[in-house]
DNA sequence: CTGTATCCGCTCCGATACTG
DNA sequence: CAGTATCGGAGCGGATACAG
């Protein structure tokens, strides 16, 4: 109970998640552990290499991944969820089970009104 | 436990929730009830017309926000959270509480890394 | 009071080519 | 293998003016 409304944090946690393609790299690091990067470039058909290395970086950047660099030839890098990273897991997972509801409440409204 | 990971619909909450109003928008409805379209403009500095108009509309569009207009001159026209709509405000809530977390944690890190 | 209509800069994202 | 560099289109969001 606040008298004065406490300043809105949502969006710190939104900012994270926004991005093309974030929540299914997510998804991929959360369920089968470390991945190299071209394992998770395979793993998303359509993404570009450009793209793929954006959104790492910016996961980095937020401390919600982890990247390793192995000094080998041909390269080899290495990124898995930091334990930090991983208290999204929730929050993914209630984004996701929300998701699923909608998609079918949306589904009902519109055969509502096109009736 | 599933062999075949089941289809990510974590985009389907995260697109609701994503314009740069929106989350600010819901925190009003979700906390203050009914409110008029005035009424949400003023307690949202910088934002225009035309983007509160459109946000509104966009989360009208999914069923979040109910619009209720009165045929008055001059107009009025009344938001409102559906019942629907609250069932994100469980979501909200978390990304709230890992929002502050991350600002803090994110100070932390950055911390370490400037010494 | 509650909107629309325009214009316009900016960022996101894709396509493509190149590199150590 | 794991990137970086460059170009370009599309959409978001701000400023401003107009309308019922």
């Amino acid at each position: 109970m606040e008298k004065v409304p406490e300043e809105c944090r949502v969006e710190d946690a939104l900012g994270i998640l926004v991005g093309k393609w974030k929540p299914i790299i997510l998804l991929h690091l959360l369920q089968q552990g470390t991945k190299r990067f071209n394992e998770l470039k395979r793993s998303m058909p359509g993404i570009t290499q450009k793209m793929l290395t954006k959104q790492l970086r910016e996961l980095e950047d937020e401390y919600i991944i982890e990247r390793v660099v192995y000094p080998e030839v041909p390269p080899k890098v290495e990124y898995s969820m930091t334990e930090y990273g991983r208290s999204l897991e929730p929050i993914l997972e209630a984004m996701h089970e929300w998701g699923k509801k909608h998609t079918l409440h949306k589904m009902e409204k519109m055969k509502q009104e096109n009736s």
